[in-house]
RNA sequence: GGGGAGAUUCCAGAGCGGCCAAAUGGGGCAGACUGUAAAUCUGUUGUCUACGACUUCGGAGGUUCGAAUCCUCCUCUCCCCA
């Protein structure tokens, strides 16, 4: 299967320039997605293109991540509804180290004749003066072809600024840049990044007599329309720091039916021999959440390797499993402390909770549980808040120290999913 | 430059002197049902020392026993005409 193909079954393809095919037919090829360092770190928004050049990769060809530090600093107006906040160089430098260590995971940067590349867009545009750009770039763009955008057109009604409406000239540089430095001939992305790249495809053609072509990916989507990706507590981080191995597998553990094969489909790199027998596993039996665990297990590995994996799953099993109070009571501290790693955990002092404490000025005032009683007072009375598994049924309920588990933790638990850890110190 | 409309709780959007912590919808959260799915139904969605109190309706003042509602000024947004 070449990489055309491979990306076909796996759903990522959305539409590509005619010849594209052919192109990567012909020779190794050089292509390139590009990522805004707006964080420290990739989130699960930016697996897509990190996976469309991992098998760029794994079918021969080569891959560059362009990093935007200076599109980065302008910001696409594409599906924004607001002009975005400009961030400083120092920033951005930060943010591409960052970035440029996590994705040496998924891809080769080895000495080997496809490797990976990373670039920095900031490089080639810094000394590049506005006179310069405007008369060698912005000469063979004309303002009827930019404004025919979709990305553009949307925002015509609330209006963008003049920096915006550049955006997808400076993108299109970066592609004739790499062109013409990399012989970099197609550039992938998100669907609604198509007209950015066929303006790049366009400056190829009429600036440096050349040709490129573009092929970009379906936006993922959620099946109960949702924006993919995101949780009640935001993005899902590829830095542990930032989002727990254990939440990064809860997340994808709780993906939807419909969504999950797809999804594993997407990002990982399961042949389609194997999916179609779990597909198959999964349709009798679909409480088992087969497809959801093997998504949440190759991600995980992926991501965060074996040791961690097993320590998502070993709480997952414990806090959703059969576990009861009773089970949790005979976990031994260095387990129970290595099952709650990545879980929050808030310390209160140990006379706090000596003579008995009220539940509520425990989780409200004596930690940061929740934000106010007010909040804590509902979800308990809606019968959403539990101690230990079990449910608190009052909210005169009081806790002691005969209530610790290992004489020093408290696990409390907001509704079904959501858990916090209490360390009596 | 001239004329008009508006700014309300997470969002959209009612309210136009006391019955307003503010309708309704969306979203969020929780409960029930389940499979840590989906759909559905129910509850909840400012804070607290909680049958009561306190702080909210762009900002600052004022009128009034009493203001989201009336007046003045300011800031910002949108629309129309030049």
């Amino acid at each position: 299967m070449n990489f055309f193909e491979e990306l076909k079954w796996r759903g990522m393809v959305h539409d590509y320039m005619p010849g594209t095919e052919e192109q990567l037919m012909k020779e190794m090829t050089t292509a390139y997605v590009g990522i805004d360092p707006t964080a420290d770190s990739l989130h699960i928004g930016h697996l897509v293109s990190v996976m469309l050049l991992k098998h760029l990769q794994l079918a021969g060809h080569k891959p560059i991540v362009l990093v935007g530090g200076a599109t980065g600093m302008i910001g696409d107006p594409s599906g924004k509804s607001e002009e975005r906040n400009l961030l400083t160089a120092d920033t951005i430098e930060n943010n591409l180290q960052s970035i440029k260590k996590q994705l040496t995971r998924f891809l080769d940067f080895g000495n080997i004749p496809n490797q990976a590349e990373i670039v920095n867009n900031y490089d080639w545009m810094k000394q590049f003066s506005f006179l310069d750009f405007i008369r060698d770039v912005g000469k063979h763009i004309s303002v009827n072809y930019m404004m025919a955008k979709d990305s553009v057109k949307k925002r015509l009604e609330t209006g963008l600024s003049f920096t915006e409406f550049t955006y997808q000239l400076v993108q299109g540089y970066d592609f004739l840049h790499l062109y013409e430095h990399k012989n970099c001939k197609l550039q992938m992305g998100g669907s609604d990044q198509w007209g950015n790249i066929v303006t790049g495809t366009e400056l190829i053609r009429r600036k440096a007599n050349g040709e490129a072509f573009a092929l970009t990916c379906p936006l993922i989507t959620k099946s109960d329309g949702g924006k993919f990706g995101k949780t009640e507590k935001g993005n899902i981080w590829l830095d542990p720091a930032k989002t727990s191995p254990y939440e990064f597998y809860q997340f994808w553990l709780r993906v939807s039916d419909e969504d999950a094969l797809k999804y594993l489909k997407i990002f990982t790199l399961l042949r389609p021999e194997v999916m179609e027998q779990l597909a198959l596993e999964h349709h009798p039996a679909p409480h088992l959440r087969l497809l959801q665990k093997t998504l949440a297990k190759e991600l995980t590995i992926m991501v965060h390797g074996e040791e961690q994996l097993q320590t998502a799953e070993d709480a997952s099993q414990i806090l959703f499993g059969a576990g009861t109070s009773e089970t949790l009571a005979k976990l031994d501290e260095a387990t129970f402390l290595s099952i709650f790693d990545g879980v929050p955990l808030f310390e209160v002092p140990k006379a706090v909770i000596e003579p008995g404490v009220n539940i509520l000025e425990l989780i409200c005032t004596h930690s940061k549980v929740f934000p106010s009683k007010g909040e804590a007072r509902r979800m308990l009375e809606g019968g959403g808040l539990s101690i230990n598994k079990n449910k608190v049924a009052s909210i005169d309920a009081s806790i002691n120290t005969s209530d610790l588990i290992n004489q020093k933790y408290l696990l409390v638990q907001k509704g079904k999913k959501n858990y916090v850890l209490l360390k009596i110190v």
